[in-house]
DNA sequence: CAGGATCCACCGTGATACTG
DNA sequence: CAGTATCACGGTGGATCCTG
């Protein structure tokens, strides 16, 4: 998903010598692709308050199955951005922490959180006001 | 840049009641599930620059299908993020702009830009070093 | 407790053809 | 030009069972 234009920060700010972003979104994909899935903020976020064992990112994140557990940690590891420590003690015993890197990473979420807190309210009415506007009278299937 | 912590931000072990998820997650989910498809931010970051029309959206955004940008777009115009101005005019033409609460989210989405331009070299040193110390001599496919 | 392995349903996306 | 409609596919995530 190259994009052929100009570099992704260097527009509206202007403060950024465009560098590798020229073609790529200078990596924002990778980061976004870990975003956007469903569980890896709400790991993230658990995490930014302290170190979690397994079980208790489970029991912290209401919904999430073994499996997705298993595979946002993983990935969260592999990118450096949590960091994973067992100890050899039955049963088992892991936990996981946020690198300084994933602490600079939830930092970022968080301001977008707060956008998102301080927008929520007008992407509602967004949303009502273009349901009225556009399917009024239609079969509203969405 | 709008990243710039309001309040969230340092709550790592506060965690106030606007806190991002946990319980409900202030509208975030909304954000990431725009932000986290495909074609958005692409999108974003074009109508950053100024007005385009469809076509110019399209030309600028390699890749993405007809199909896919009306739906991109739509779904812009919908949360309030984009406005849509038709011109009744043969034939059709249509400009998309962002609306200031668009030009809001770009701001937050350049600072996850920064973010991830400046830490993209560590998070591929973190995927080969996962990679050498986990399936070192493993049959790598993934 | 922590996590691997399988099977399966869903839906986001792409390709293509058609319309006003 | 700016869409809409339809079909097909692949990846993501959920449920379940199994292991150390």
């Amino acid at each position: 998903m190259s994009v052929a234009n100009t570099a992704v920060t260097s527009q509206v700010k202007g403060h950024l010598p465009a560098g590798p972003c020229g073609d790529d979104d200078c990596g924002i994909r990778d980061v976004l692709d870990r975003l956007g899935d469903k569980w890896t903020v709400l790991v993230i976020v658990e995490l930014s308050k302290g170190v979690r064992r397994f079980r208790e990112l489970q029991r912290a994140i209401p919904g999430i199955s073994q499996r997705m557990l298993t595979l946002t940690t993983k990935r969260l590891c592999q990118d450096g951005l949590v960091e994973r420590t067992a100890y050899p003690t039955v049963p088992p015993q892991v936990d996981y922490r946020l690198t300084p890197m994933g602490h600079s990473l939830a930092d970022t979420v968080f301001g977008l959180a707060d956008w998102s807190r301080d927008h929520k309210d007008a992407i509602a009415a967004a949303r009502s006001r273009w349901d009225v506007e556009h399917l009024g009278d239609e079969p509203a299937v969405r």
